[in-house]
RNA sequence: GCGGCCAUAGUUCAACGGUAGAACUUCGCGUUGUGGUCGCGACAAUGAGGGUUCGAUUCCCUCUGGUCGCCCCA
């Protein structure tokens, strides 16, 4: 602690043993992800300002004060990306991906970076697992999106996952039902909480978030987005859980599930989770057909999410698939005899070119340090090396030592047994 | 961004306002190239800066960081 520097507020290392964890998660996620046909892709940590605010939406919290903006030494403003679809679309328009075949199907983890106060599940760097498929309006697209993630969730035995699904509607039918919502709001002012009537205009949506009784009892009778649903919004959305149902995916419809990025059209969804402290939230997302559009583009329907990588491992707890792996083989020698060391670098090379995991001293220890280092890593084998006798094979869990021929040492490791 | 709680070796914990201790870890030793157990030894800390006091780890303030709740969301 005595140290000057320390890791910046929000952000964290990551040590091996929860880059273990995490490693975990993220090859069960590409695994799942590739086998649905979601390719790969990686945009810069920071774009253009402008993006997220045309993007993400000036009004949301993530950019009216989220957001690490900063100035390059060209005067340009630029943004630590505070979430991946955005960037996403871009990405999608500049580089044409509407003459692909349709939907355009990427899936994308990284760290992404909101300036909020820190909290347990909660960084200012933090990482996601995400997916975008780009180009297709169709229900189905939810649908698997949405079972893709449950999926994930699933394999990863995350307990206490609850799915909730909600429509939005189209941006106008959104449009028309936030006019309606702020004069229902207005006609309650008195009741409500002065967070909730200061952001009315905003994003009255939260209203039907608010936690103070006033604001609850006014919303209770408050016009609900997906009651209203009319037309091929409803049918969307009627499609979308005949989707869910056929994959097999349980959700419980919330009237009041509300997401904090502007561009979400018709679908939105969440997974919540009661093991995440003061976060509830472990992923989500939803369609958001007029964004790329936003952007500059040709009309373009899509749907996506994302996960916290940070919130699955703490509602994970210590409940992690931890995996032994095979202890390396150990080279030890006789640090005072000259060219041993030599010989033994030799041979821990050939054995790693072998497929072999192999280690050696890089410490200077004493023979007998050695050996107790080669215990403590956890050492199957312990190859010992002598300036004037045959090389020896110890089997460090039975303590058994024979001698043994080191030209023919690959065969002789690979077999486990000394 | 707002409110509460917290901050001592690498880690987990001690110490009435009066000499900062321990356990685990790490490194070394227990002689004759050989681990685990055991014994001995060494390294190592009051987050930073102010204030009160003869004297502050202890009381007060500011900052930094963590944490819980709010807010927000991944």
């Amino acid at each position: 602690m005595a140290t000057k520097y320390q890791a910046p507020r929000g952000t964290f290392d990551l040590l091996p043993a929860a880059a273990r964890s995490r490693a975990w998660v993220e090859g069960a996620a590409a695994a799942i992800l590739s086998r649905a046909g979601y390719a790969p892709i990686a945009t810069p940590a920071f774009e253009d300002t402008e993006l997220f605010e045309r993007g993400v939406g000036r009004s949301t919290d993530i950019v009216r004060k989220e957001m690490f903006s900063f100035e390059d030494k060209g005067g340009r403003s630029l943004t630590l990306r505070p979430e991946g679809t955005a960037p996403i679309c871009r990405a999608y328009l500049e580089h044409g991906m509407q003459k692909l075949p349709q939907p355009v199907k990427l899936s994308y983890v990284g760290p992404f970076f909101r300036h909020e106060r820190p909290q347990a599940g909660r960084y200012r760097q933090f990482h996601q697992i995400g997916i975008e498929a780009i180009g297709s309006d169709s229900p189905a697209a939810d649908a698997e999106a949405i079972a893709l993630l449950a999926e994930l969730l699933a394999e990863l035995r995350i307990p206490g996952v609850e799915l909730r699904l909600g429509s939005l509607g189209s941006l106008e039918a959104r449009r028309a039902y936030l006019e309606d919502l702020k004069a229902h709001l207005r006609a309650h002012e008195g009741e409500l909480s002065s967070e909730v009537r200061e952001r009315i205009e905003v994003n009255p949506l939260r209203a039907f978030d608010a936690d103070d009784e006033g604001t609850r009892a006014a919303m209770a009778s408050a016009p609900k987005l997906v009651e209203r649903l009319e037309g091929e919004d409803a049918d969307h959305f009627a499609a979308v859980r005949a989707h869910l149902a056929a994959a097999g995916v349980e959700y419980e419809i919330d009237p009041t599930l509300v997401r904090g990025l502007d561009y979400y059209t018709r679908t939105i969804f969440s997974f919540v989770c009661d093991r995440l402290g003061a976060q509830s939230e472990l992923g989500g997302g939803g369609r958001y057909d007029g964004l790329i559009e936003q952007l500059g583009g040709p009309p373009t329907a899509a749907v996506g999410w994302a996960v916290g990588i940070e919130r699955i491992l703490l509602a994970l707890g210590d409940d992690l698939g931890e995996e032994g792996g095979e202890g390396p083989v150990f080279i030890s020698f006789d640090p005072d005899a000259a060219g041993l060391g030599e010989r033994a670098i030799a041979l821990a090379t050939q054995l790693r070119r072998a497929g072999l995991a192999a280690e050696l001293d890089l410490a200077g220890r004493s023979a007998k340090g050695q050996l107790k280092h080669a215990n403590r890593i956890g050492a199957r084998l312990v190859v010992l090396l002598f300036a004037d006798q045959p090389a020896q094979l110890r089997d460090m869990e039975s303590g058994e030592q024979r001698p043994v021929d080191l030209d023919r040492i690959v065969a002789e490791v690979a077999g486990g047994a000394a």
